[in-house]
DNA sequence: ATCGTTACCGGGAACGATTGCGTAAAAAAA
DNA sequence: TTTTTTTACGCAATCGTTCCCGGTAACGAT
């Protein structure tokens, strides 16, 4: 079954032009008189002619694509982030592939392969948790392929990032919780080779520490697949509580390990924050309507999404090699609910 | 700044042969010899060769490529049906274009052309809200664009679809509200003139009617936008306790509108299942972690990707056109938690 | 009458890959 | 040895579009 597109050709053919002649006039060349440039624009109009893309493409060299690869799309954070690409490109006439990773290194590669064979004009990009070697990203790179890496970044591969800044959102959440009184602070991250995952430890540790409060490795817990394997989180709060330093509140930094965190916590019977703290990143806007509503760290996901499109086009439409790359930082957004309030606060509260 | 990839041309240079033998050697032909066919093959591994697609697509008339219209990626049900089209999709060397209408007809009709220009091979849609006019539609599909329904499908448009049974999901949901004791139960749907706000509003009259319940006008709510907007999820939840019939139970029709109904009724107040019972088309893996754990009629989203791929798959793959078109009717999930538990009950409940 | 200019338009190569057809050389059959 | 067949490869067209060259009128100036 196929679907046959009115072609320049047919326009020729039927107004007795040049496929030439035709083409300028589309193009509104000056070497075309009025009356021919009328002809076919009408006729083009009439037989509803549109410029096949992929001559074009195949001519200049170019998709006017753009890919994208993130772990997963049915995630918050990065479901609101594709919007914000896909709302610069559009109007910048590119279209948007998206490609997901799932958290392996493996699909990521295919993913990366699969995107540039297809001749992405350029690539936006949050790598996987597994990923180790950045060979391929760097090849990629240096063969000119136009790269932004958003979120999760690859600190040795110089050009274009968004981040927000990761170590003061952890630093601040994990601050909120000891001002609410919490003083065995665990933290479940992401896997430690992650840019983000390292950020925000060092924000949590920096906090507790500026606080006079002790650093206790037992109390850190990595999550490899970054929550996506219910297990892994489940795995890691179980060894939490099976420390001698049972933690009084936690923070997580991923927005599956925040939700998976109440989860698990809630199947095991502990009420938040009745029995533990709970803060952590999040984009869902579920969390307020939670049980109980969740105090989260939020991303701006959507800006991200445009102004790493936005110098990716840069990049693009460059005319000469870009050297000059910049690392753009957003700010996080703390939202204080009810699940870092402490037992003790409530009575109070409720007694005044 | 240009991405140079590797062409045939560049392997028939370096080894003195004719585009034609390389082409010919990659593909394995007969008609080369062994001994050639190791050179090129080698040739190309080292310089890491990929055939342009571009050019290939130019060749065949097809890109490999098709695309996806939804109102928005960043709901549950959506962002889990994509998972389902990109992994069917992705076996099959195809990738996906996915666009987004935000329920604007407008922005439907633009995706619609700007993905067709794009030449994709075929098309999966679930149309917006607002699409009354399906004439672009039955065009592209009478000049031979494959294109499958699914989830809000186009009746009149005789093509492959694939739903789920919403009467019945409705009428169960309905159902169980009327075994939990509820008498006053009302439902926010979708605009009407979407195939499923009427399925699923047949259900729940159906249901209400076997049970021997009158159905009542003014407890039937419409939400023009699906609940992409809040105001208009308020204005309903505010006209349905203006009425002299205030509700005593809301079935909501769709995934925004569930959660949104929650939140209006927290804003106001309201206790959930105190004072109101909720259940609703959702797939939202948060539902069970909400406050009260939600009460829902889950779809089979991933499958329901999976399947519209591999029928427009073989709408596209198809030699010649396809007259024989099918409906494929899946079943939906039934997960009562507390929202619906009546108080009466849950008295009952703790007593025994 | 000849030249230069301007205005318009067509031929054909190119982008990268595939493929039908033609053909030289080598191998097999006569 | 001659003829036939097979093997192995190149030429050129094709997909839809753009664009570099040309080319040809018409017209005014000389």
């Amino acid at each position: 079954m196929k679907f046959e597109a009115v072609t320049i050709k047919d326009i020729a053919k039927a107004l007795g032009l040049s496929t030439s002649t035709v083409s300028r006039a589309l193009r509104d060349s000056y070497e075309i008189s009025p009356e021919t440039k009328k002809l076919v624009l009408e006729y083009a109009e009439k037989i509803n002619y549109h410029p096949n893309p992929i001559a074009l493409s195949l001519k200049e060299r170019r998709s006017r694509s753009i890919g994208v690869i993130v772990c997963e799309i049915a995630n918050s954070f990065f479901s609101q982030t594709i919007n914000g690409i896909e709302s610069i490109a559009y109007n910048n006439g590119y279209n948007v592939i998206i490609a997901q990773s799932r958290e392996s290194a493996d699909r990521e590669l295919l993913n990366l392969q699969y995107l540039t064979s297809r001749s992405v004009d350029g690539l936006i990009i949050s790598v996987s948790t597994e990923t180790k070697d950045f060979g391929y990203f760097r090849e990629l790179h240096d063969r000119g392929m136009p790269i932004v890496f958003f979120d999760r970044i690859v600190d040795e591969i110089e050009t274009h990032k968004v981040i927000v800044d990761n170590f003061k959102g952890a630093y601040d959440a994990t601050t909120h919780l000891v001002r609410c009184g919490y003083k065995r602070i665990a933290t479940v991250c992401n896997a430690a080779v992650l840019s983000i995952a390292k950020e925000r430890l060092a924000g949590y540790k920096a906090a507790l520490t500026d606080n006079g409060i002790e650093v206790h490795d037992e109390l850190i817990k990595y999550c490899q697949h970054g929550g996506m394997i219910t297990a892994e989180v489940e795995e890691a709060i179980k060894e939490l509580f099976s420390s001698r330093q049972k933690p009084d509140a936690i923070f997580a930094s991923a927005d599956k390990l925040t939700t998976g965190c109440l989860r698990i916590l809630k199947a095991k019977g502990l009420s938040v924050p009745g029995d533990i703290g709970l803060i952590g990143f999040s984009n869902s806007d579920l969390t307020e309507l939670l049980d109980p509503p969740l105090s989260i760290i939020k991303q701006p996901a959507f800006e991200m999404g445009e102004i790493a499109t936005n110098l990716l086009l840069q990049l693009i439409e460059s005319k000469r090699p870009v050297t000059d790359f910049e690392t753009r930082v957003l700010t996080t957004e703390l939202l204080i609910r009810e699940s870092t309030k402490k037992q003790k606060q409530k009575a109070k509260e409720i007694a005044s």
